[in-house]
DNA sequence: GTGGTCTAGACCACT
DNA sequence: GTGGTCTAGACCACG
């Protein structure tokens, strides 16, 4: 299980993480049945306020991708990876269709942001 | 001249608007002493309120872009042109690096990115 | 002895419980002297926590519904039918009205009202 | 435009506000288009804080019956009566029902029942 | 002025 | 120990 949180993105944190999550179910990091770590235990790992993360899980149980067990945690639901990674397709390729889009209007030409993207994919 | 707005982006209007005129200025739309549209009429043609127009003013004047020719509106400065390309590069790069950077993270290949990459970049 | 408890109802379970078992008194099914489930069982019999059968007998005790017999576990007291029958309309009658006071309240008309409470006095 | 809260409920603060947004559009009092109270006007004349009158829009928000109008506040959307009228239908149905579910598991007598209900339907 | 996000810390129900 | 609710108050983006 891994997550990749940036305080300074302009993304919300709640939402970064209702995303890491959802990475973590759709490539199998998180299973069917398994309990995700506490709001406590995830926010003092992230460093981020236990009520933040509780935001996150509330809107991950609004998609029906994990379940309360009541004072146990929060469980990952049977429906959980098929809704994932249809959620993950379409949460990567928005964001990079909305950057491209953003590079295309700003005058560069395709092979130059052809360029850069493959700079970017190879390098960190 | 060209803008490309879109309202429901989580990045701010302001923001956007200081992206397209970095970018009319780096591709040569605008050119050194040409006059930039006034914040009301600006205001009126994105469909914005003006005073976030003069927000994205502000801050182009800050990073001296623009500046202020009395009784006549906001001008191109000559430094203009090289501070934007410049900045084209980092803003256009960042975006795309934190995009692709998500990808990563999301646990798709490297092939099933450069894949969807390519789906967008010559579809719209 | 009937135990009617719905783990998804907005009432806390042990609620749910000390209610249970005041209707059990106050219709009969169990009489002065009999000893109440204990703890365990009701647990299984309900799955539900042993512990939040626990809280509820402890509020039952506070009540003076039912008493410890060292070493037999919870026996109904002589009081507990008097007590029982004047909890069971309260509780009842309180539901209702907050109840009916939300349905007065949304606006529906008294007429409207009574015929939702006869439809649904009527299926189930 | 009328609210009615109950702080003692045991129904939380920002789910009894959703419902009564959610009766005021049913009953009329509010029309498509309108906007409804700030969170800071309805926070202070509800005596609530002004976060959790945010909890209870932006669920009304997730259900389409407001729409934000960015920095002018929550607006009643076209589709809100209908949505507003089905949900009034289903949340009063609901808690009467699980009332009435409650008073007969609790032994009282159908009769006793609509007696109750009269003389609550009548009184306030 | 508007709502959104975040931190902080309290209390509660439940296991 | 778990999550849910609420209060409190800060800062931000937007009009």
């Amino acid at each position: 299980m891994w997550f990749d949180i940036d305080p300074k993105s302009a993304i919300p944190l709640f939402e970064q993480i209702v995303s890491q999550v959802i990475f973590n179910i759709a490539s199998g990091g998180l299973e069917v049945g398994d309990l995700i770590p506490s709001v406590r235990k995830l926010g003092s790992q992230l460093t981020v306020h236990p009520n933040t993360v509780a935001k996150a899980f509330q809107e991950l149980e609004r998609m029906g991708v994990v379940a309360e067990r009541r004072g146990r945690g929060m469980e990952v639901t049977p429906d959980a990876p098929k809704i994932c990674q249809l959620q993950r397709r379409q949460r990567v390729g928005n964001r990079i269709a909305e950057a491209l889009r953003e590079a295309m209007s700003s005058g560069l030409s395709p092979e130059e942001i052809r360029q850069l993207v493959e700079s970017v994919i190879r390098s960190p």
